[in-house]
DNA sequence: TTGTAAGACTTACAACGTAAGGGCGGCTGC
DNA sequence: GCAGCCGCCCTTACGTTGTAAGTCTTACAA
């Protein structure tokens, strides 16, 4: 007889750090960043919660751990991206792989909320910042432009920004529109504009806005900005 | 005899929604968001933790409630902002709210983190936005315009962005441009980069860059692209 | 066969948010 | 004056979380 305690179970395949932090990723996908525990994380992996303390170190380990993997998967997107010959299309360039972050990231909702919170910046995440920087000193950015450009475009580099009014936030149940229109008294700009908005577009892909409109505009107001700045350097 | 229970007590202020939020905003002045507590916010109070819920539905909603006091505050300073008469002068007037809503920001440092997971707006926000948009709306943009420039400021609105490489978040025992130095191999554009900054200005005034020379440089670049879209249309 | 060490499991604890109900003091109606 | 009520606070207790400490199991080397 084999060694295993049930002739019919699987072979069990061993626990991982690499396993255990695809696990959290699927984890959080299913069920939102706030189900992912590390018992449920460790059920999710056949095993016992503690059992996972073997392969990380405790549960900010697993978010550090989680945030390199989804930024490894962007470098792995973004790196099969061809550069421009020329230098000058760094804008293109930058625009092309901020737009193809953002679509690793749509597929991980919940990890913006965790990229913001970390402190110990990943190495994946450097990496990928380095390759921007890059294409910027590729187009005749200097140094200093290239910093302030980064931070000019903050979180937006990963191809993401917090919504600040998330219209599926909510529990879909109280239309958001119908909350405003009693208060036009107090708001009469933001009634006025969302009124407009609505009979302009009544249904604009997601809720109130088009996030990836919005998003490309914003975008592509900095990348201009800098790109006027370079030139007049 | 008086009807105290101790002769020499205090007379014991009792509790309310605003001393509830009030004393939350103070524990996490001192403490950092993480170490807000039911029962720690029920000490600071003396009392008993499940005495808060007389005057709060659940923590959510000291969190919302916090939020809203903290925009309530933002909005008491910057409405002694005189409006300009001229409605040209939107982006001076617009620039000069935002910089005041930041300096509130900065005076709890962990309040963005909270603005960014509410999910319930609340009203002194929207009284933000509502007055920011009719600064724009005076300075002459279309409500589409002024709607793509909430969206493309973002929390910037407010007076934030988030530090995605945040030099403070360590423990600051390790130096990160030490920890650069030696990846020189995998991030040369990087590393380039910090040496020459570091070298150029040895001690800027937090860490590796001025937070408010970078947050002041990525508004002007939004607000300036603004206002040329604005002179087009 | 036996020692060893990596890897998984069991048990246990402190801290958290909060449900349920008890008691006290001051007000209102008689 | 006093009975009853109700607003406000407290006590107790439960389920869930992260994780410390210790034990068992398994695979392999000697």
């Amino acid at each position: 007889m084999a060694s295993q305690t049930e002739p019919g179970a699987e072979p069990r395949i061993p626990l991982s750090r690499e396993r255990v932090l695809r696990a959290a990723i699927s984890v959080a996908d299913s069920g939102g960043i706030e189900s992912l525990t590390m018992r449920r994380l460790a059920e999710h992996l056949g095993a016992e919660a503690m059992s996972l303390y073997y392969h990380v170190a405790n549960k900010e380990d697993v978010l550090d751990g989680v945030v390199d993997v989804i930024a490894t998967e962007i470098n792995e997107v973004v790196d099969r991206i061809d550069v421009p010959a020329d230098g000058a299309d760094w804008k293109k360039a930058v625009r092309q792989r901020i737009l193809s972050a953002r679509e690793v990231l749509l597929r991980h909702r919940w990890a913006p909320g965790v990229f913001e919170t970390r402190t110990n910046t990943s190495l994946a995440v450097l990496r990928y910042y380095d390759a921007l920087l890059g294409l910027m000193r590729a187009g005749g950015f200097s140094y200093d432009l290239a910093h302030h450009a980064l931070h000019a475009l903050g979180s937006r580099a990963l191809g993401f920004t917090q919504e600040l009014f998330d219209p599926n936030g909510g529990d879909g149940a109280t239309d958001p529109a119908a909350g405003l229109a009693e208060m036009a008294g107090q708001l009469p700009h933001l009634v006025g504009m969302l009124s407009e908005i609505v009979h302009d577009d009544p249904d604009s892909t997601l809720g109130w806005c088009d996030d990836q409109a919005e998003f490309e505009f914003g975008l592509d107001l900095i990348l201009d900005g800098l790109d006027r700045i370079r030139e007049g350097a």
